[in-house]
DNA sequence: TCATAATCTTTACAGTGTCAAGATATTTTT
DNA sequence: AAAAATATCTTGACACTGTAAAGATTATGA
């Protein structure tokens, strides 16, 4: 051992380091600002070492969005945990959806801009889907209509059209300049029950 | 008149030459490899002349926003006097409105990924709303809600859930990585058909 | 122990946004 | 029309980016 100091080896972490630390720095800052060099300055690790680890900035933008995605899908799955099978459960379901991105606002077009997340709509078997957000969605919205008397052929169409909304309220919410003159928090509730109960009528019960 | 060459000086077209040649290029490649350096080139000039038309980047790109956006509300506009006032122009409105981003692809993120564009979803007097596609929805849905028995304390509500539902259709038809088995030009629709038929009930006559 | 592989550093290069200084063309003023 | 002022464009420079290549260091395993 040498008197000259050395840097960390950081041996099998810096990986996970460059996970975690990345997301961070889209918390902070969002995607836009984001650079590789950055993060491993954050790491105390020199501007090429990502490269150990990562082919290009891509793939560690997608492990940070897998990262994220996990994340989401258990608060999600606690949601639906909490509320047990409730013939309202959709409308939880929906608002923590919104309040996720809500609470994190980078996430939103960190997750879907230039996303490497595979989503397939289509409801066969072999769907090859990446998003398990969306999986949970479609499997707590068909175990309800399969209880309904809502008519079975657009049953798809019902859950893709209802995350739509979903979705798209949490794209309304993130954006930067998009202002509301109440508390989106309070109402969103509202926009849930409205869209959920007239959505599907009397159909659930 | 020397036998040099000269560049043709480009007098008051740059500006506009930048504009149009910036939108081409986001329509060719999408946002993520545009850069200023290109759109010169592209209009046969050096790299840092855009900087006397547009103080940086992000202003030239509020300006190919601009222009954009104005397309997309002639769309719109053209859409609405197209269908008079019947009971379903939403539908159609809605429709247009998706069709859009379809068609063009890179728009979607393009407009709305750190945008500029103010929207202002109170449907106060003096909110100050730049994104005019929201307010010809917004319009068209309070004159036909007008004409209804939908209750009055909803209507704002109900429609900031339906444009969500427009919205958040057009963000996923327009992500890279989202399938679906059927052709979305075809489903839109039947989307949108069943998401008036039952938001608004029998409210719409 | 010694060779091999994994990890990290250094150096290098092309592309980016932006600024400052200069050249050229246009417009305005005299 | 000549001169002055202004607008437009070019050139050169800088810091920052992603990425590749080559070398150094540390861990692994035969």
């Amino acid at each position: 051992m040498s008197k000259k100091k050395r840097q960390a080896y950081h041996h099998k972490d810096l990986k996970h380091a460059l996970i975690e630390r990345g997301i961070e720095l889209i918390n902070e800052e969002g995607l836009k600002t984001f650079s590789l060099r950055k993060v491993a300055a954050a790491c105390g690790v020199s501007h090429a070492a990502p490269y150990s680890h990562f082919q290009n900035k891509e793939h560690l933008l997608s492990a940070m969005q897998d990262y994220v995605t996990n994340e989401f899908s258990k608060v999600l799955e606690n949601t639906i945990a909490g509320c047990g099978n409730k013939p309202n459960a959709l409308e939880y379901l929906g608002k923590a959806y919104v309040i996720f991105f809500m609470d994190n606002p980078h996430y939103f077009s960190f997750l879907f801009t230039q996303s490497h997340v595979q989503i397939d709509l289509s409801f066969s078997a072999d769907s090859h889907n990446t998003y398990k957000p969306f999986e949970i969605y479609k499997e707590l919205g068909l175990a309800l209509l399969d209880k309904s008397n809502y008519p079975e052929a657009g049953r798809k169409d019902a859950i893709i059209a209802m995350w739509s909304f979903v979705h798209g309220l949490a794209s309304l919410v993130t954006m930067k300049n998009v202002h509301y003159d109440e508390d989106w928090r309070d109402k969103i509730t509202d926009f849930m029950k409205a869209f959920q109960c007239t959505f599907l009528g009397g159909n659930l019960n």
